[in-house]
RNA sequence: GCCCCAUUCGUCUAGCGGCCCAGGACGUGGCCCUCUCAAGGCCAAAACAGGGGUUCGAGUCCCCUAUGGGGCACCA
């Protein structure tokens, strides 16, 4: 069991095509996990090679949603690193030097086809034809000199099998036959994924080599390219991805909805889960449990946890459904497991996209009452936010919101008014104190603890649902709760007159 | 069309030949607790895709079929 292997170093290598989708993350996670597990490092690597699809400023999301979710990074283009420069634009010359040696190795030759002839060859129904795989030597060098356009291919074994092993699914055989030449470097002098990746996982020592398994069918053609080098071979883990709530298809790039998910909006880019009001470490915990769980039946885990008993060959080689009704659960447990004071601090930023000026003081008073009944941070706005408002501009709420049900105005009325010297006879304002005094009361007139409770509750929240009543009012303060109380009770005056 | 991978409750999963008339979790339903909303406790319904083998014995191994996912680009 080796608790350090200096030797690991895993990477997660996205195309910088804009926000950061769950899929991709999950992917990563995962060679996270196993990197910290070994006590390896963890890379990223922006593999831009295709010039069209980059978008601005998605190395700085990538970051971000890392940041956030609390998966460091060790080397990489924002953090650099012995192994740089980790921008597959900024490698051109190796890729392009490499390729060359592969050609005159033998591995890899010239291919002139015209984009014409390709797609005349697709139209035919089979792949390339292989047409300049024997292309004298001699005359394909003189054509490249003269510049005709090519890109360079990769020579694959015409037949035989091709074995490899991947940590997650064991042994896994293709029949040579059907591979192709793939394209290694395009006419315009950039590499393609196969070259690219194998370039530089070879240079920046990856040991491990963690990806989705959408790249399982071109394992072969990448075996192979690695012996042509002679490089010694890093472990390869195909990672199962995530579906749609349904089940069908790859889970959407895009915020959709999704019929299973109660035609909620689920999300799916980081920084959705970040302004759904998510915690980073419920994310993560959900994330981990999806094809991986911590083998002792324990749901909520922290990374830490998650991370003295990770391993690759646990992983479960079968796709799933994005479970994310699981998430809110996790969440809620999640809100409760933190520290009151540590929740009070990631609900103010709720509290002010509402539109509150938040006393820090005041938050960290109302947190604890919060702490098991919110499932999102952003509940904290209708739950509690009448905290925040101005005091002064409190007004009573309509008498549909004062009177509980099976009560009438005047019942309401008198309960609110018998309340208040009972009250205010209180020197311990504590809910303990406030309780007693209260439930004596309730329980000598005969009423239900809910309707007492409950218009005391409406008259000092303005709200049906709020934190407990007397923990409410001993935040309020005694003063203040009166002066609610009051208001209340002149509002029913005018609803009875 | 060809190739690859996968297949346990609705969903996420445990299970690596006997400990399984299949365990946990979410969700759902019921009960309890209860000042609202929650949280919490208890209970319930709910699965080994189908068919052949191998074996004393199969959810676990093999084969076929079905289904799902992915790949077959000068995208990654």
């Amino acid at each position: 069991m080796p608790a350090r292997d200096q030797a690991v170093r895993a990477r997660y290598a996205p195309s910088p095509t804009g926000p950061q989708h769950i899929g991709g993350i999950r992917s990563a996670l995962f060679g996270w996990l196993f990197a910290r597990r070994h006590g390896g490092q963890f890379i990223l690597r922006i593999e831009d090679t295709d010039q069209k699809r980059s978008v601005r400023g998605s190395v700085e999301q990538i970051v971000e949603a890392f940041a956030w979710l609390g998966l460091d990074i060790d080397e990489g283009p924002h953090v650099g690193g012995d192994y740089g420069p980790y921008v597959q634009s900024q490698r051109l010359d190796q890729y392009q030097r490499w390729a060359n040696w592969l050609v005159e190795q033998g591995h890899a030759y010239r291919c002139f086809a015209t984009p014409d002839e390709l797609a005349e060859m697709r139209k035919a129904g089979r792949g390339y034809d292989r047409r300049y795989r024997d292309f004298p030597a001699d005359r394909s060098a003189e054509q490249a000199a003269q510049g005709m356009a090519h890109v360079i291919r990769f020579k694959m074994p015409l037949a035989g099998t091709t074995r490899g092993k991947d940590l997650i699914r064991g042994e896994v055989a293709f029949d040579n036959a059907q591979l192709q030449d793939a394209v290694l470097l395009k006419s315009d002098g950039f590499p393609t994924y196969h070259l690219a990746h194998i370039v530089d996982d070879h240079a920046m020592r990856i040991s491990h080599i963690t990806r989705a398994v959408e790249w399982l069918p071109s394992f072969p053609l990448h075996l192979h390219i690695w012996e042509a080098f002679g490089w010694e071979k890093p472990q390869f883990a195909h990672l199962p991805v995530l579906l749609n709530p349904n089940g069908k298809g790859k889970l959407s790039k895009r915020r959709q909805q999704f019929a299973d998910a109660g035609g909620k909006s689920v999300p799916v880019l980081v920084h959705e889960f970040q302004s759904a009001g998510y915690l980073p470490e419920a994310v993560v915990n959900f994330l981990t449990n999806i094809g991986w769980n911590f083998g002792d039946d324990r749901e909520v885990f922290t990374n830490a946890e998650a991370i003295a008993r990770f391993a690759l060959q646990d992983v479960n080689p079968a796709n799933s459904a994005y479970p994310i009704a699981k998430l809110d659960w996790l969440n809620s447990q999640w809100i409760q497991r933190i520290h009151a004071n540590e929740l009070a601090s990631r609900l103010k930023p709720a509290l002010e996209a509402a539109g509150y000026a938040v006393d820090e003081s005041l938050l960290r008073r109302v947190a604890p009452t919060l702490q098991v009944r919110l499932k999102s941070l952003r509940d904290v706005a209708p739950m509690a936010g009448f905290f925040f408002a101005d005091w002064n501009d409190f007004a009573a709420p309509p008498a549909e919101i004062l009177i509980q049900r099976k009560m009438d105005a005047a019942g309401t009325r008198h309960i609110l008014q018998s309340a208040l010297p009972l009250l205010a006879a209180l020197d311990d304002f504590s809910p303990e104190a406030q309780h007693a005094a209260i439930a004596a009361y309730a329980a000598s007139s005969g009423l239900k603890n809910g309707a007492v409770f409950g218009s005391l509750r409406a008259a000092v929240s303005g709200q049906r649902v709020s934190p407990p009543t007397f923990d409410v009012m001993a935040i309020l303060g005694k003063a203040e709760s009166l002066r609610r109380i009051k208001l209340a009770v002149a509002a029913l005056e005018t609803a009875i007159a």
